[in-house]
DNA sequence: GCATTACCTGTCATTTCTTACAGTACTGTA
DNA sequence: TACAGTACTGTAAGAAATGACAGGTAATGC
């Protein structure tokens, strides 16, 4: 049953229009898969300097408030791995691993005060960049609901990237002028070769045009990515996935 | 059941070490799930100029083959849709989506003639850059399937990922010098700073060195990466994840 | 017709990067 | 102790990028 549901959940993410609506329908897996709470948090990268961070979540707002001014986010293993992994994790192994380490122990040991006894955190990464955790966890302990967890991951991780989807989608005519960048086929072509290592006169010749039409394309796309120099506007471009410099 | 079943092959492919092992469990699963055939394809970013491709399937080599000659890597609507979304897809969906467009009406046609009449496709993405896509098929028609391929799309999406991660491992030692580089601490400070635009000489002021010091690791960087100047050891410092500007 | 966009080209002064030469000093390991 | 690795610094010439001026064509839509 638990099947069904998730797939009318996730029909219903794909509908949601507004950040309460996804909140909702978090709340309700929450709730169907057996869960206390749930934390969405995304890092979602701009044209601007600054990357833009979304949460959603029924956490306690105590351990929010301590997690933001400790600057947790340092040295949360959840995090840690989440950020270089793409599978699904459980805190029960994370708490495993990270047993010879003093700062995780600590870690995982506050949390647990606040409620947060076990759970599992479920990686999403982007092709433009973008880097997502979503949390569900339960005041229950771990060698308790160990297998209950094991069961429930693969609909948790289905769910997780439409529920990316649906902010992605929320946010993208809101706030996020994100990799929303429209660069022209020229400009992409000059940055595909200028992010494998030629030079504008290289890449002139490879283009069959000038060596300052390069540069006049390059100015272009920096200006659109609002960057200062070229070696940041190819970092800009493939982290906002907009060139894939290995695919050329 | 089938829950418990992923499970154990899940299980089996954080132990697999040979190619042959990741086949034979993707085979397993492949008739677990009711299907009849499985690709597993993936573009993986090497410290050399070209990227890796690895393939794990029980394709028909007839169609492999016409697919390769025909270069058809670049119009398949399952390629374009996974390459830039997170989330599994029917080929039913494709289909609907690409009705207008005579190539993929064509393409979808032409697969079926070769027993690829119904499936999904996974797409993997990952922090390190990699692409990977997971495909499920069977010779059945779409309208008998379709309700089935929705109950079954969570196992195969964890499935996938798990899928990838051995594929990274029994690739690490053998063939691919990958996200392997190690850069150090202070290589990495000066690449997040340079691929935020700044210059060597404001770097320098950043970090309290000289400006050459800036230049001497940025130097050591780019002979580690394999690259020629600063432009395209930023693009692949950011590909390969080595650094995520964004975050910094 | 006119505005807009993509695309293209030129020169020149200045800044920055790249390369090649030369070193010192500290660390952990074989 | 020798060695490899990391971190750091200097000079100098030439290559490349940047910024600020200038100009143009072709296609599109109102």
């Amino acid at each position: 049953m638990a099947i069904i549901c998730c797939q009318e959940l996730i029909s219903s993410l794909t509908r949601a229009e507004t950040v309460d609506e996804i909140h909702l329908t978090c709340s309700e897996l929450c709730e169907q898969l057996g869960f206390d709470r749930f934390l969405y948090g995304s890092m979602i990268p701009t044209t601007f300097n600054k990357p833009h961070f979304i949460y959603i979540s029924n956490y306690p707002a105590e351990w929010r408030a301590r997690y933001e001014s400790e600057n947790y986010m340092g040295i949360d293993p959840v995090v840690t791995h989440c950020a270089s992994h793409i599978t699904p994790v459980t805190w029960d192994y994370i708490t495993q691993m990270g047993q010879q380490d003093e700062n995780t122990r600590q870690f995982m040991y506050e949390a647990k005060g606040f409620g947060l006894n076990s759970g599992i955190s479920i990686p999403v990464h982007t092709p433009q960049g973008e880097f997502a955790i979503f949390n569900l966890s339960s005041i229950q302990n771990n060698s308790y609901t160990n297998k209950h967890i094991l069961q429930v991951m693969p609909h948790a991780q289905l769910f997780t990237a439409y529920v990316h989807e649906a902010v992605r989608r929320v946010f993208a005519n809101d706030i996020l002028p994100l990799g929303q960048v429209n660069l022209t086929r020229r400009e992409k072509e000059c940055l595909l070769w200028v992010a494998d290592g030629k030079t504008a006169w290289e890449t002139s010749q490879i283009l069959g045009v000038s060596e300052r039409t390069i540069v006049f394309h390059m100015q272009n796309s920096a200006e659109k990515l609002n960057v200062v120099n070229r070696a940041q506007t190819v970092a800009r471009a493939v982290s906002l996935g907009l060139i894939t410099p290995q695919l050329a």
